[in-house]
DNA sequence: ATTATACATCAAAATATTTTGATATATCAA
DNA sequence: TTGATATATCAAAATATTTTGATGTATAAT
C-alpha cells in the first residue's frame, strides 16, 4: 500500500506532515536514522519522560511513518521507507511543479 | 541563505514541517503549485475567510515556504523553491539512510 | 508465585494553535 | 477628497495538542 503518489489521499500527506511538526518527534526521527530504538533508548538518548515518549511514537506509528517490532519486553521502532519516499515524492512533485513556473520579477 | 543542508539548523526544517501540518495550509501550497497566487484568489478557491487565509499565509512566509511580491492593491504569493529543495534533501537524507540498513525479520 | 522491567493508556492540567470578528493601513478609482 | 478594495493585525474565544503522573498489561527473572 501507498506506493502511487496518485492514489493516496490528502489525508496521508497530512498525517506525515503533522508526524514531523514536533521537535521531539524530529528528534526521536533522528535517532532511527542510526536503525531500529527501543522506548528505552530513547530514554537514555534524550531527556523525555517514558510516557512523553510513548505519546510521540503513537503519533508517528498512526501516521504510518515507523513500524514496530516486539522481541521480549522490549519493542523495537524503526522508520517506514514507503513513509518516506511516499513524502519525498511529494515534495518532488511540488518542486518539478514549481521549477516550471516562471516567477515574474525573479 | 538556506542552500547547504548540513549548515541548516534543525529549527528550520521543524518551522518548515510545521507550516506543512495544517490542512488547510496543503490546501494553499496545493493552489500556488498552479503559480502565484493572492488573498483574493484563495478566497475565491477555498471557503476560509479573508483573515484565517492571512494567518495561515503568515506562517508559511516566516517558515520560508512562500515569497511574496505586491502589485498594487495585489499581494502574490508563490513557493520557495529553495525551501522545498532544503526539505528534499533532508527528506533523501533520511530515505537513503534508512535504505542503507538491514531490518530485522524483513 | 512474586517481583521487576518495558511499554501502553488514561484523565486532568498545561500549553499552543486556530478561528473569529473588529479594526487598521495602503492603494486605487471616481 | 471620498469611497471602495485588498490585505494585515489584533485580542478574545474556541479548539487542539502536549505533558504529567498514575495505573494497567505483558514478559521475564528470581
Amino acid at each position: 500500500m501507498l506506493k502511487d503518489i496518485s492514489k493516496v489521499k490528502k489525508e496521508n500527506i497530512s498525517n506525515l506532515m503533522v508526524s514531523f511538526s514536533d521537535p521531539f518527534r524530529l528528534e526521536i526521527i533522528d535517532l532511527m536514522m542510526d536503525g531500529e530504538v527501543c522506548v528505552c533508548d530513547i530514554m537514555k538518548l534524550t531527556k523525555l519522560s517514558q510516557s512523553r515518549i510513548s505519546y510521540h511514537i503513537k503519533i508517528l506509528k498512526e501516521a504510518g511513518l515507523i513500524s514496530d517490532r516486539q522481541e521480549g519486553r522490549w519493542v523495537y521502532y524503526s522508520l517506514n521507507k514507503e513513509a518516506l519516499f511516499l513524502i519525498k515524492e511529494w515534495i518532488t512533485s511540488l518542486t518539478d511543479y514549481s521549477s516550471n513556473k516562471k516567477r515574474c520579477c525573479e
